[in-house]
DNA sequence: TATGAATGAGCATTCATTCAT
DNA sequence: AATGAATGAATGCTCATTCAT
């Protein structure tokens, strides 16, 4: 019998090395034997987890945009406290969220000629847009009828300080995204998020 | 008597030529061939005004920062106008803003690994903020000590529906995108951009 | 217990699986991977019967030289029978018979670059012109002084159709080739094998 | 201006190229970069004259299998002669003609999956097989009722010999295959071919 | 200024083969 | 005996770039 391997997980760790590519060099850069060298394989090994560079880079956007929604508070923490957390998980406060941000931007000029990333990127946007909606409801800031303006105005304001972040890193250091941010959102609502 | 050409307007008409490849295909597709190809020249003619790719590249990238600044109203325009011109004019509400916002994208990705790259994205945006909080100063909307933040606050707005409008074009068409700029002016502000 | 395995059945079954890709598709499709796909098996397993693809190749064409003299009647029949039989044999009547002689063509070619396949080659073709020789003497038609030049002829004249429906088998269905060969072998003995 | 190639020739020394390669390693070995080093090119060169690989190959067979209907005698030569010549012309009487009896053996199994190839061998054989039907004709030997029957007796005759002469080159130099052609003509048709 | 032939490095991918299990 | 993960050297092909014309 043959060593037994976690697939996903050696998948993963290939989207990882991937993902620190793209970030370092731009996606030009991200090419089979980059990758491989980054994560210390052999470029065969690459072909076992995914058939060719394009189900790769797409496993990488993919990884990236989910990324967003992966550092959520417990169901338990205040729905203040969840809304919160969730727009700061969207900005670019470390080496590891500006890399998957950069990732981002990367695959979305390659979604406009790829119709398969493009629903990939469009739905990970929805999905994040009805999350915030329903966390905007819990905490009182809307009602069903008008969660997505305000889902879409917080995740503007979100958005908004991260892509300055992302073109400027010397002007935004963690604490300047997050002091601004807050600011932002009592303006808009009119109320601290507690 | 030898041919007489506008060197630097065909300069431009290959970046731009460059900018509809990227849009269309992603950077990756953006190959001197495919650049020749999009304007109809032959390969050899983009060596006559680019020493190489990375040159045309750059050339590229920096015409589409340059683009958030170059429709702007005249200066005989009330201040409030140009303010509000100013920001507009950042969000993808055209085919050509769109191709210049993704390459923009792009560009951002790329300048990770490029310190020449790194620079320019950071003085266009940085120059972008100052002449965004001159234009609040002159509309009375600040001071000259919170011009700043003022600027990252009126730019984070348009950028943050910016974005959006990009991952999900569907969801955002030129009309959405200047009404929800409008509400979120009128309330950061507390009265309307006339 | 370790499971018992016919191993020179194994082997007949894998050049078998050869000998079908190298027809449909031609030697160049013939690959370790195609041939243990064509059969069911992972690669490792022919690694188990053949030390190298050489090998491998090595035994499919010759596998495919010996079935021109496999489907022999038995030596009860009467010399005429035996001898029309074996140059009906070399025929492609069949998907079988013609699936052999494509392997054998394309080793003709590969032979030029290998010694050993060239010998392993000319050996049966000369072991095949003996046989036909010797028939030819049991059936009247030469003495021993010129067996060879005899059976050369009668393998021509088989060869011959062979070769033509080899290259446009729309022309030649297997009554056709077997009529085609009765009227060549009556001119070329002066009378009709029985 | 560039400099001027004549790019029919050029595609012919290419095929040329991949003629001995093939002939005298097999197919496999004819890949791009072996086929440019026999010709002294670099292989971006083979992608100037071909758009891939199997153009390059689909060229060579072709030129294989035109090459049995080139070497033929002035219209002015007797029939007998013309006929006998084109007859000749299909053995594999020096390197030349043995190098595209070779690629022409490849190229029929590589035709089983390639339906393009196979049209196009097919329609070699079959204007081959007109055209010694025509010469029959002239000859005397057939009327227009049974030329085909007699074009593929006598290709067949010739075909013959030149299979068992690439099987065992050793035992068929150049004057036993014309002498043992000559032999088989006389037979077959009742008279010499003068 | 413009052409397009030529270069040769680099790309994604596939290959035969090895080997621990 | 059989598996399939891993290797690393091909493969076909594309690329940016050079240069004689």
């Amino acid at each position: 019998m043959p060593k037994v391997i976690d697939v996903q997980q050696r998948r993963t760790e290939i989207t990882e090395a991937a993902t620190r590519v793209i970030a370092r060099a731009g996606i030009e850069a991200a090419t089979m034997r980059e990758v491989a060298a980054e994560g210390g394989w052999t470029t065969g090994v690459l072909a076992h987890y995914f058939t060719d560079k394009r189900e790769l880079l797409l496993a990488t956007f993919q990884a990236s945009l989910a990324q967003r929604r992966s550092l959520r508070p417990p169901a338990t923490a205040s729905a203040d406290a969840r809304l919160r957390s969730s727009l700061e998980g969207a900005l670019p406060l470390d080496e590891s969220r500006r890399r998957h941000w950069l990732v981002t931007l990367a695959s979305c000029t390659q979604a406009s000629g790829d119709a398969e990333l493009a629903t990939a990127q469009q739905d990970a946007y929805r999905e994040f847009r009805e999350h915030v909606g329903r966390l905007g409801i819990e905490a009182g800031l809307c009602t069903e009828s008008d969660a997505r303006p305000t889902a879409e105005r917080l995740i503007g304001l979100a958005d908004g300080i991260a892509i300055q972040a992302l073109f400027d890193p010397g002007s935004w250091p963690a604490h300047r995204q997050l002091s601004t941010l807050h600011v932002a959102l009592r303006t808009a609502l009119g109320r601290e998020l507690s």
